[in-house]
RNA sequence: GGAGAGGUGGCCGAGCGGCUGAAGGCGCUCCCCUGCUAAGGGAGUAUAGGGCGUAAAACUCUAUCGAGGGUUCGAAUCCCUCCCUCUCCGCCA
């Protein structure tokens, strides 16, 4: 969430930069909310101070000896305006976090003007497109005619959007779990962690899963679990009401989870294949900085992210998303995405965000400086990448006319030193 | 799942209805003393929110002793619910 203060300091310039990104802010509202409220909390704080005052004083003329049954009927009255008073200003604090907490991040500077999709701008490409001198198949006939992936036998087991592998295409997911991991721990300073699956109402409201979303989420119902929807939330929620010391910033961790998302309301998008699924395996970067160095880890978190789309040899684009773009919590998003021979475009493969003081706030995640107070720090996560993604654009950029997936170099020794793909 | 014990400040630990934002100790910061080291003396040492302020400070109010309710003029202290930790038994990958 953004700086309470804020809205009250510079309303107009967050009502500006909110419009810059498709959201209207309900200023109205917000004004009559926030005089009620600063109205109601300064009665009912010197109510209690009366009280409070009051009470000491009942407790030092009874330690005397003395009677205080003057002063006892005096208070009597005060509890009922307080409790009556105390209820309106709930009531009005809750219409008024109700407000704040669904209110989007501000877009960074330099974040590329832009409502929707098309207006997102292309950083970079890399890598050389393959042409094909044959009509090219896409990963769900190629994985259907190796007889290793199967989305009937899952709808089966479960429904639409689950898929089963097997065989070599199963170890090659795995394969790319692993590799992804030892790059981001061996090469580029990440501390592998795992977490759990299922998380609780806090840590979605701290990374700003929840209110705003919960229909996307998948619900333990029994236990108000979640299964988590991205490893971005236990990770970060890890340092939620801790305050680190800021030499030990940057924190950098990766996990690699099961995600799980409900896809509500993109019913008719990505049907076919394992592009969408309800459930999918991913590697997530995520770093804990102070703020100093937000906007240059954003730069190296991408980077890490493309390093294993370069060594997989697949060419992809980088992607600076526009304001009306960004996610809810993001204030910079660069979107990898990777070629995909099959619909002749690049298509979302990662996603690498900075959330300045957005989470952190949420979470009451801070760092603290020698001697100084506690400071909200920045939070930034990235797909270091989606693993299923991973394995299609795999399978799609390098087949062979005869249905064969040539392995990329650097995964052959993950698969035994195989080298390629073939039908069971 | 059964039986028990607990959750207090950076840490340890007292308190079990008022004078306790919280004794005492450790740690940390500053000052004094001692020619180093060790020891000693003194002061300070939570977080968040509000009001007032151009801002910082100062001042002032409020909240916080696992979380949420309740009793009371007044709750760290009494009652209820929940969460978590530990020990023993059972079960289990």
């Amino acid at each position: 969430m953004l700086d309470p203060q804020l809205f009250r300091t510079d309303l107009e310039d967050v009502v500006a930069a909110l419009a810059g990104r498709g959201y209207a802010f309900d200023v109205k509202r917000y004004r009559k909310l926030e005089a009620q409220r600063k109205e109601l909390q300064v009665e009912v704080e010197s109510i209690r101070a009366a009280r409070n005052q009051q009470s000491k004083k009942i407790g030092k003329m009874k330690a005397a000896g003395e009677n205080a049954e003057l002063i006892l009927q005096e208070v009597a009255g005060l509890g009922d305006q307080l409790a009556a008073a105390e209820q309106v200003l709930e009531k009005v604090q809750v219409d008024l976090d109700g407000l704040l907490h669904s209110v989007p991040n501000l877009p960074a500077n330099g974040v590329p003007d832009g409502f929707n999709e098309e207006q997102n701008k292309e950083l970079r490409t890399w890598g050389k497109i393959k042409s094909f001198d044959f009509e090219v198949s896409d990963h769900v006939d190629l994985g259907t005619a190796l007889g290793q992936m199967d989305f009937e036998v899952a709808a089966k087991l479960t429904g639409s959007r689950f898929v089963v592998l097997k065989g070599q295409l199963a170890r090659l997911h795995r394969a790319l779990i692993q590799f992804m991991l030892d790059v981001h721990t061996e090469q580029h300073g990440y501390s592998e962690t795992y977490v759990p699956y299922l998380v609780n109402r806090d840590s979605l409201f701290g990374t700003g899963q929840l209110p705003k979303f919960e229909e996307d989420q998948f619900c333990a119902t029994e236990d108000d679990f979640f299964l988590i929807p991205t490893a971005e939330v236990p990770l970060t929620n890890m340092y939620r009401r801790v305050i680190t010391p800021a030499e030990q910033l940057p924190i950098k961790m990766v996990a690699h989870t099961p995600c799980f998302r409900r896809e509500a309301g993109s019913y008719g998008r990505d049907t076919r294949g394992m592009i969408r699924q309800h459930q999918f395996e991913k590697v997530e970067l995520v770093q804990l900085v102070h703020p100093e160095h937000s906007v240059q880890a954003l730069e190296e978190l991408t980077g890490h992210a493309e390093r294993i789309l370069q060594l997989l040899e697949l060419p992809y684009r980088a992607v600076a998303l526009c304001k009306g773009d960004l996610g809810f919590s993001a204030n910079k998003t660069y979107d990898l995405e990777v070629w995909l021979p099959s619909q002749q475009c690049y298509r979302e493969i990662s996603s690498c965000s900075s959330y300045d003081t957005f989470q952190a706030r949420r979470m009451q995640a801070r760092y603290r400086s020698e001697g100084d107070k506690p400071q909200l720090l920045h939070t930034l996560n990235g797909s270091g990448l989606a693993v299923g993604r991973t394995l299609l654009a795999i399978m799609e950029n390098y087949q062979t006319t005869m249905g064969e997936i040539v392995l990329p170099a650097v995964i052959q020794p993950y698969m035994g030193g195989q080298r390629q793909l073939s039908p069971i």
